[in-house]
DNA sequence: ATGATCCGTGAGAGCGCTCTCACATCGGGT
DNA sequence: ACCCGATGTGAGAGCGCTCTCACGGATCAT
């Protein structure tokens, strides 16, 4: 009962040029869409396809096509970040989104620790997927040395340490959504404006900081003294903002570099009694959905569109994968500043 | 070189064996770690893998052993659960972690609309992967009933609806945790208990009210007054336990069936000025650790143990895989209780 | 010595599909 | 009448791998 016995075996594609009284290259036509095939022979094939429960056997059918019709999405940071920060919840359901939309199958790829890595390049290598869509911000990351030497085609979210040279990536305008978020502001009025920003090895936390410097016009040491890494979480967020509030007592605005931040910079300043805006206004960054609007007061925020940012990701996949023309090998995306209540 | 358009074709095992000097069968034996080669020949091939950087072509390898070396984890659920929800963030994780641990490649398969439903199908029924774990609670799901006709070995979390013949599955003892949340209020001298359920089209929420009624020798009349379906969100808990506190003034304790919910209750009672644990004790149930030990109080809880489980599966759709025999079909986990502040 | 057994090996037959090529058949222009 | 191209079709050659089978040579018991 529980050994499956043998089970009826699987219908080839033989079988069903067999039924419809067709050779099986005809059959195969059908299943294709091939434009030569006659109506009779075509309605003979669905028929049988339809009579027997075909299924096109998939490894088969990348055997002689190299196409697999799966996309690697590979995402290498520590576990806790990948779960615990909403943005990656985000980016996870974007992809799975775009590429459903796609019509391509989504295979994900966690990379955690050497051996994870190890693990995925035997997959990429394998030939298991067409393509892949890498995230791998920080510096020192083994990934995308690893990816860009294989014989696949990746596209990059934001922009991976070492040469950027052949590589295909979307990215967003992180500097100029860091000005904007400063710009902003400035333009309140407010003239002790400090930031808290993401962790270094990543260039998106390198240039919203850049942004905010040329907003600022900020020398070497008022960015020792006005900045602070808040290490992309809300903990860190917290400490950095607490920090700062020690280290510059009169600040009356404060650019946090991500929205998840900004939330424990919020709890941060209602600690220390600053009331926001009034006495400290706060920008954060992301216009996540599930954070900005929910803050209190809620947040305004320097809007990236992930979802956005994703569905070029895969546009461009797609496009690399048919071997169309590329347009261009790197995009960058606007960022918006989106105004509520904290600034 | 050559054309640098044409990539060197990836080396095939003819390459290898004819660098060796061996046979491609052999070769094929040491690829596959057969016992009965000679270590000059073993030591031979290796070499010749090095040099070619030889990576096996996975689909000749399936198309011959009819096997992937990848299985699909299929959620069913409306995104914004699957996406807001640590708890579907906690089995995604669990996942990667315990199929990466079994060395099985992981197809993530998201189910939100029949469109999805039916990529699915002829994915799984395409040969893509060799099994599944399918998560799909609600009465009514389609995936079910689809994935069990399949000719694909397929483990289930928790009770699905319909037939449960011949299906293989793991569970947490439900009704048991909701004995155990509900007996350690009556222990604590508690009268007017009170509880929270999950969506009544889950399993799982069906069985923690049977374990509270259970517990409390509820009627069918006290059923209808002193219970109310928080929907497994955070908000859903809050305006659940507000209804129960306006129908139920003396209440003195609250037995929540999910953490996410119990926070939302949690905020219920504070905005109702009710004190917690001295005028309204609370237990959740998952005991999730990014919920439980985090709320104000923190929050007494009965674990299930979600990375236990998912484990289970794996272990069982691993064993399923080799067609081993299976000792049983269905697993029942056990629940136990975790007191912290909140009763 | 003779046979029986084992061990390492290579030849070769597929797995189920796609795609090229050659071949009929059928108009329609000259 | 002729040839021409367009059209639908089938035969068959692989894609890269695994696995069965047969075979020669070494090892063992008799």
């Amino acid at each position: 009962m529980s050994v499956p016995s043998h089970p009826r075996p699987r219908p080839t594609l033989e079988d069903v040029a067999a039924k419809a009284g067709v050779s099986r290259a005809t059959a195969s036509r059908v299943l294709n869409a091939s434009p030569r095939v006659s109506p009779e022979a075509h309605e003979a094939v669905t028929a049988a396809v339809r009579a027997l429960g075909y299924q096109p056997n998939q490894a088969a059918r990348a055997l002689v096509t190299r196409r697999t019709g799966a996309v690697a999405v590979v995402f290498s940071e520590p576990e806790p970040k990948i779960f615990d920060d909403p943005h990656f919840a985000w980016l996870i359901r974007s992809a799975a989104r775009s590429l459903a939309a796609a019509d391509v199958q989504m295979v994900l790829l966690l990379v955690h620790s050497p051996e994870d890595l190890a693990r995925a390049e035997r997959f990429l290598a394998g030939g298991h997927v067409d393509g892949a869509l890498v995230f791998a911000p920080h510096r020192g990351d083994h990934l995308p040395s690893v990816t860009r030497k294989l014989p696949l085609p990746v596209v990059y979210a934001g922009r991976p340490w070492g040469p950027l040279r052949g590589l295909h990536l979307v990215d967003h305008d992180n500097e100029g959504g860091g000005v904007l978020a400063t710009e902003h502001l400035v333009s309140l009025g407010r003239k002790r404006i400090v930031t808290v920003t993401g962790p270094l090895d990543e260039h998106s936390a390198v240039d919203r900081l850049a942004g905010w410097r040329s907003a600022t016009g900020a020398s070497d040491e008022d960015v020792a003294r006005l900045t602070e890494d808040g290490g992309f979480t809300r903990e860190g967020g917290r400490r950095a903002m607490a920090a700062l509030l020690e280290r510059v007592p009169d600040l009356d605005a404060v650019f946090v570099a991500s929205d998840l931040m900004a939330a424990g910079a919020l709890d941060a300043l209602r600690d220390a009694g600053r009331r926001v805006p009034q006495d400290v206004a706060v920008v954060g960054f992301d216009d996540h959905p599930m954070i900005a609007p929910h803050t209190t007061p809620p947040l305004t925020s320097v809007r990236q569109d992930t979802g956005n940012q994703v569905e070029h990701m895969v546009t461009h996949l797609v496009r690399l994968l048919r071997e169309e023309p590329i347009r261009a090998r790197r995009e960058v995306l606007p960022t918006v500043l989106v105004p509520r209540d904290s600034a």
